[in-house]
DNA sequence: TTGTACGCGTTATCAC
DNA sequence: GTGATAACGCGTACAA
């Protein structure tokens, strides 16, 4: 384990004093031609590379931004890593996700380690923290909020109900009346507020709501298999699943799939996110597109210019309907009795 | 923007020195059992947090271990990331990710960020870094290397030949022919050897190698759907196709949904790696199953165990081969006929 | 057992 | 312009 070059032995191989060395490197002040060529040849003779954690110390800041996620590996919260990831690239800021596993004591552990590693700024998705504790963290950092609406935050969130009503309206565009919904965890306020877009849809085109046609999941394929199941094991009759994100309606399709039941040929499936392997699920997964990467984008931006005490305004995020394969029209009445037979 | 709390803040509310918080902090040596108190009572009072900066500044570590990723978004890195993450949750390090996108140069930016940031250890995954560069890092830190096989260095892989003589085998035990292949980017160690276990399972079962029926994708999913096109548009017959990672396969898969193709009962299909996706794909796509957490989670207890001048042995990892639904035997002699009519 | 003094590598504040 | 000198917050010899 080799030692590593300081910048006390870079001043010594150029001649000069470690300030002026310093100065070269951050542009602190002028410095004559001759000696900052020198300065400039020993860094690139030594390869020195300046101590982040040192300079952390004396500056009073780390050019960390911290970002807590719920689940690292999943598609969802991966394309926003990657659209922070993607706008802190040409800074001197690089980020360092913490997951909290939508447990509350999880993000509260995530958001310690966070805060122990002095992130100068903080990125926090979809958190069930508690609204005081941001308020108090805001004090301390900039810190941006994805997926909730706080007053005194800066935050960041797309108009669920808007999508999931736009979701469900191009099924009864079809001519399907009988949509299933499979809600997400009624513990996450975007869920429940997909659900109010599904209730709306139905309300002003006439249709009833009928609560047996909905079921609660957790975002996870393996809650999408399980709505169907309880769906088709009640009984329930229905030519059509609006899923409350694309996890959901991977897992409804597999159930499908199992018993016998095809889509969109027999009931028709939507999901909400669009993620980027939606569009080679097959059949190709008719979705509400949330920019993710843009949001993850978006709020590295934001805490980068709060940090630099500019103004910023986020782009309006907004949902589109994806139209895929997965959707089509309802076909005669018989559907709704061949669902009987499964 | 708040001050933060110090150690000798905690110092001057306990009433003792600053040492003596640092012993009670570091358990580096006794103290009596009433400071030891009053200390632990100041630090909740002031609820103080070490400045891990200072801290890696005085010991000289950073308590952080580096992984190169080529693609956090990515559901294979993924999952190794989530191992990455788990094997260091109740360790006091914590992972910073960077990218490099495989590209050479990204990747070796990435690595100067890292060794910038003075990581204490190196986990680099399928990376194209040259071979020395990776040796003079091991004289630095702890290096565990993913997906390669370097004489001198910590390494971690898979038996790729025989994980893709499996998968094709699977293909020949259900009667499957005229197999074809679609490789990974022949710049990949890893493809080339999935392409030679392909190779070796058609020449134990005297089915002849036909360099038509390979075509070189990304290992992304449009590279997929290109390869089937490339295949069809040549006028290449084949009964099945075994992809050298599930990406490809999805994308393969809608290519030939889009074409009427139907898998299993047209084409089987064959993937690699088993993403947490695979078998909520429809239908639930066969796959020769890479254990990725596994490996995340085996590089970071290594990379620990050396830090902690530890010897290490990883449990083997191995592939295994996950029969689905994509695969199925091959119909009569009409399935070649029918592929003539595409 | 406890406190003092110094060093970690850098930046910032002074004089010069 | 440039170079000493003192922080930054912590760990750790060393002395007591």
């Amino acid at each position: 384990m080799r030692e590593a070059v300081t910048l006390s032995d870079v001043a010594r191989e150029a001649g000069v004093s470690p300030s002026t060395v310093s100065r070269v490197i951050n542009g602190t002040a002028r410095v004559d031609a001759s000696k900052r060529d020198a300065v400039l040849k020993a860094i690139e003779r030594l390869n020195y590379q300046p101590n982040i954690m040192a300079q952390g110390l004396a500056q009073g800041r780390s050019l960390t931004v911290g970002v807590i996620t719920q689940e690292i590996s999943s598609p969802y919260y991966g394309e926003m890593l990657r659209g922070v990831e993607q706008a802190l690239e040409a800074t001197p800021y690089h980020p360092i996700f913490a997951s909290g596993h939508w447990r509350a004591d999880q993000e509260e552990a995530a958001l310690k380690v966070l805060v122990g590693r002095r992130v100068d700024a903080l990125v926090v998705m979809d958190s069930s923290v508690p609204e005081e504790r941001l308020l108090e963290l805001v004090k301390k950092m900039p810190v941006v909020v994805i997926g909730r609406q706080i007053e005194g935050l800066s935050c960041l969130s797309i108009d669920n109900a808007q999508g999931a009503y736009e979701g469900t309206r191009h099924l009864i565009e079809l001519g399907h009346r009988r949509i299933a919904h499979i809600a997400g965890p009624h513990s996450h306020p975007d869920a429940i507020e997909r659900l109010e877009g599904y209730r709306a849809a139905l309300q002003d085109a006439d249709v009833p709501f009928d609560p047996a046609l909905v079921v609660e999941g957790d975002y996870l394929e393996p809650s999408g298999v399980l709505a169907v199941e309880s769906l088709l094991a009640r009984g329930a009759l229905f030519t059509a699943i609006f899923a409350a994100n694309d996890q959901m309606a991977y897992g409804a399709n597999v159930a499908l799939y199992r018993r016998g039941i095809r889509v969109p040929h027999d009931v028709s499936l939507v999901g909400f996110d669009d993620l980027l392997s939606s569009s080679y699920f097959s059949p190709p997964l008719t979705s509400v597109r949330q920019p993710s990467q843009e949001m993850g984008w978006e709020a590295a931006r934001w805490v980068l210019a709060m940090l630099e005490g500019k103004s910023y305004t986020p782009r309006p995020l907004s949902t589109r309907l994806i139209v895929r394969e997965s959707t089509t029209l309802l076909r005669s009445p018989s559907s709704r009795l061949r669902l009987q037979m499964f």
